[in-house]
DNA sequence: CCTTGACCTTCCCATGATGGGAAGGATCAT
DNA sequence: ATGATCCTTCCCATCATGGGAAGGTCAAGG
């Protein structure tokens, strides 16, 4: 089959195949005479598994990794699960982080009025003016600060 | 001052600074003769607020609207709360998203042995094999499948 | 046989926010 | 004057994905 329908029984954009094709990720495939791609049943079962992995979020290195396992009849479990719990790691520092920002900016949301006035305890903590409200302070938390580096700066007095 | 101490000050790197620029979230800076752009304590404090925002996770484009919100005594603070709560609502959907990917691949993993034996429940699942272990798809939601648009193929029957 | 339309090919560009790094000019302290 | 440290602009890379153009292929129908 060429790989519109290889797309469609896979539910991977012709799109995506020829991009996990070009880095990759799937070996490059039979051609016609004419140049077109051409895929069998099981071409479509791979990429069913890798659509699978991609909707449970790994990257394409680990899904790489994931599919050697996969074909590999000698391989061992625990490299798989392996894999699997350092990406729940990561997916749980992930929701910590987005819970960290969604709960700072409920407790700023619920002491904003919202109405047609201008005073906005929001705006004020995004400002630093600590002169008001600094409730949210107080759950150790405000301002998620995702690490974004150090910075290393070794400007002395000039200026 | 010169643009490195604005962002050892603001806690916003340099390159960050010049890219804000070019994109109009800030205005143009003044220039020395040379072309150096220089920067006030206002500038670093508007820096400040953007960097906030950025570590709550607003995109570029919600805090440009934030800062002439900010800038604007006759704001609204209704205007800022909407903007407040639709991000906490992207914010939360997010974390359903991770947490049904994190849960499913939990329920995956508790039944992998993880040892030297080849049989992995993981690779089993993404790969569609029905016939084993189906007990997390009973989660209803085994396989978070982001939306990825409708496939509109109209092949006929070649091949 | 030729047209039409749906398909395929490759190539380039864009996303969003960020960093890396090169080439070259400016400033500053010694 | 020299070297260190700044600054400037410009280009490239990330990660996974889509859009679209220019052009070739194929099957069906006139």
């Amino acid at each position: 089959m060429n790989i519109g329908q290889a797309a469609e029984r896979s539910g991977v954009s012709a799109k995506m195949i020829r991009y996990y094709e070009s880095i990759g990720l799937i070996p490059k495939t039979v051609r016609t005479e004419a140049g077109y791609r051409v895929y069998s049943d099981t071409d479509v079962h791979t990429l069913k598994f890798i659509r699978r992995a991609r909707d449970l979020g790994f990257s394409v290195e680990q899904i790489g990794v994931l599919v050697s396992l996969w074909q590999d009849r000698g391989r061992e479990s625990t490299d798989v699960k392996r894999i699997a719990l350092g990406h729940i790691h990561e997916l749980e520092r992930k929701i910590a982080e987005l819970r960290s920002m969604a709960e700072t900016l409920k407790h700023l949301a619920q002491h904003c009025h919202g109405d047609s006035r201008p005073e906005c305890p929001i705006l004020d903590e995004l400002a630093g003016e600590d002169h008001l409200h600094n409730c949210a302070k107080r759950d150790g938390k405000i301002l998620a600060s995702a690490p974004r580096g150090p910075r290393k700066n070794k400007v002395t007095s000039h200026s």
